[in-house]
DNA sequence: CCCACTATTGCAAACGTTTGCATTAAGTTC
DNA sequence: GAACTTAATGCAAACGTTTGCAATAGTGGG
């Protein structure tokens, strides 16, 4: 340990000047002569100086901090599993930075049920975002009613008072199934779970275009818990016990429809031959999984970037709506 | 905005006692009866009360948070790929969340050269957790002499004046080649970047495998970026100009070995038949791939753990040393 | 030479906790 | 009942910034 850290004094003193000087030269306050500016920020880099940022926030009564909420369903403990969930908080991450501020990473088990009062009152955090509608929509309205600055990654045609960033899932799920159609599937099923926000849309586009076809009939829905792992037992029980009754599979997610391909390949079933699939997200396994997987892809930079500018345009009071990301297909081996 | 915020200060006037009163309760600080306590503590949680932090950090010169820095080599604002990356920053979440610091997710962009006065002048942080070692070793080296608190994710047989976790991936590398030979490999292939230090210890071990089984002159070694895109590039340029010439791959990465197997599927290079696959991670993905991936298995989980707990102990002065995770073997169709 | 004005700097209060020390009340011992 | 201990609480200072206001110096006009 070198030297002792020195403060904001420590650092006036070395400069000749009072601290409040200091203060404005560092903060390029033009109150200070540009020359004197210029000498102390020197000063600043040459020592190593940085300021305490608890102070700072006492002060200010502002963190220059956004708060990452993952809003899992499970109240236990739980990593996070799904590779498009972490893409997404890593790209937030990138456009947090972007602007300047300072990423704290949560979920539900720290922040406990009063999320205004845990981040806004607690000074941890200036706005959140919330990754993942999940089950706990209470909790959410709670949060926006007290006046927390926030912005909710889900789906956006959801009816709620805060303001919802997400991708066209309705859209998707049309774009997807008429895609299977296309291809010439003619007895289509669903694998996921249209409870959720986000997959019941996309639920609702597939059962959009099956109605329009005239195929509702011949339309099945298997609904599964969102892992690989529960799309490759389902799809081998289904398998088993009903034989391959589908020729066509819309899988609510990329994890979803490889655990569905494994299971299929595994029984020589011939993809896009026998079954077509599409799936939804585009991460990136889905093209290097062999056949590659057709999907639907979500701008997840671009939803990034769009989560913190709202947040930050609220943070400056000013008035916000949800907006909806466009997504589109990329066809792969799949179908 | 219902009501607005109240302090500490506003709360002993509830209660009726002084500032200090209701501080020490909050806290459980014995000096105070059990009685008042209790009283105060209830009385905080049906007002919603919560401590500024920021005052209390400034006080108390602790933050009580541990900022993860994602360590990339590439100094451009980049986003993580690579799940397995992904996977260990969420088990690292868990595991500083179930002591009760919270974490702050950062990286090489927002840190600047400066990490000790950045995080812990700054107080951003008591203490910090390096994600890969990377290329960036100088500012490692930098700023733990400068007494910052820290442990890096990364391979523990590196020389080094800090404390490293990370896997035992020089007996990995050896587990991995001794199973390719078992199974009959005779021309065995390494797929990935040496010079990085993880990797270059896999390759020891493969190399040492290889001498010891006299296999020197049919090894080969392709170098390439730690992504599927570059092993699948690399394997299609390969397979164009030398034929298929090897028998084995030991990819360095699961996401290495993914890309690998799709361009031999692509060409009908039969997975095991014609050439054996082994990765390293044990992503989800390896799981539910086609072939499913025989893969080199670290202990995300315990290594959350580890890492936050040895970070942990140094900021309460105690001598902790690097340590080194078991790796297992798991074997699936790819081998 | 004084006044008004601007440019630059400094003083001191405030942000909301925590904690060493002082204080009070109540019990205990001789 | 005086002296002493113990239990419970309050006072006030300190953590390191930022900023409204006051102060000073320099400039030019009348």
């Amino acid at each position: 340990m070198p030297q002792k850290k020195l403060k904001l004094a420590d650092l006036a003193k070395l400069a000749g000047v009072s601290t409040s000087t200091a203060s404005r030269a560092l903060n390029d306050n033009p109150l200070i002569k540009q020359e004197t500016r210029e000498r102390i920020q020197q000063l600043a880099k040459t020592h190593n100086f940085s300021l305490n940022a608890a102070a700072s926030r006492l002060r200010l009564q502002k963190t220059k901090v956004i708060a990452v909420l993952i809003n899992l369903d499970a109240e236990t403990e739980q990593s996070i599993d799904d590779p498009f969930l972490l893409k997404v908080v890593s790209d937030i991450n990138l456009a947090v930075n972007r602007q300047g501020y300072e990423l704290l990473l949560s979920n539900s088990y720290m922040a406990g049920e009063d999320w205004h009062g845990y981040f806004i009152d607690g000074r941890r955090a200036d706005g959140v975002i919330v990754v993942g509608q999940g089950k706990q929509q209470a909790r959410i309205d709670r949060a926006s009613e007290a006046g927390m600055p926030l912005v909710v990654w889900g789906d956006p045609k959801t009816e709620a008072d805060y303001v919802i960033v997400g991708s066209d899932n309705f859209l998707g799920g049309k774009v997807a199934t008429q895609h299977l159609l296309d291809k010439g599937c003619k007895k289509p099923l669903f694998l996921g779970e249209p409870e959720h926000a986000e997959l019941g849309e996309r639920y609702k586009g597939f059962s959009d275009v099956i109605e329009q076809a005239g195929l509702a009939e011949q339309a099945q829905l298997l609904k599964i818990d969102i892992t690989s792992q529960a799309a490759y037992d389902s799809i081998n029980r289904k398998l088993r016990s009903d034989g391959l009754d589908f020729d066509g599979i819309f899988a609510c997610s990329d994890m979803v429809a490889l655990g569905a391909m494994k299971a299929l390949k595994e029984r020589y079933v011939s993809i896009p031959n026998d079954v077509l699939i599409v799936g939804f997200d585009d991460i990136a396994m889905a093209d290097v999984s062999f056949p590659s997987l057709t999907t639907i892809k979500q701008d997840t930079k671009k939803a990034g970037e769009l989560l913190v500018e709202k947040l930050l345009a609220q943070l400056v009071g000013e008035e916000v709506s949800s907006s909806q990301l466009a997504i589109s297909l990329v066809e792969r081996q799949s179908s």
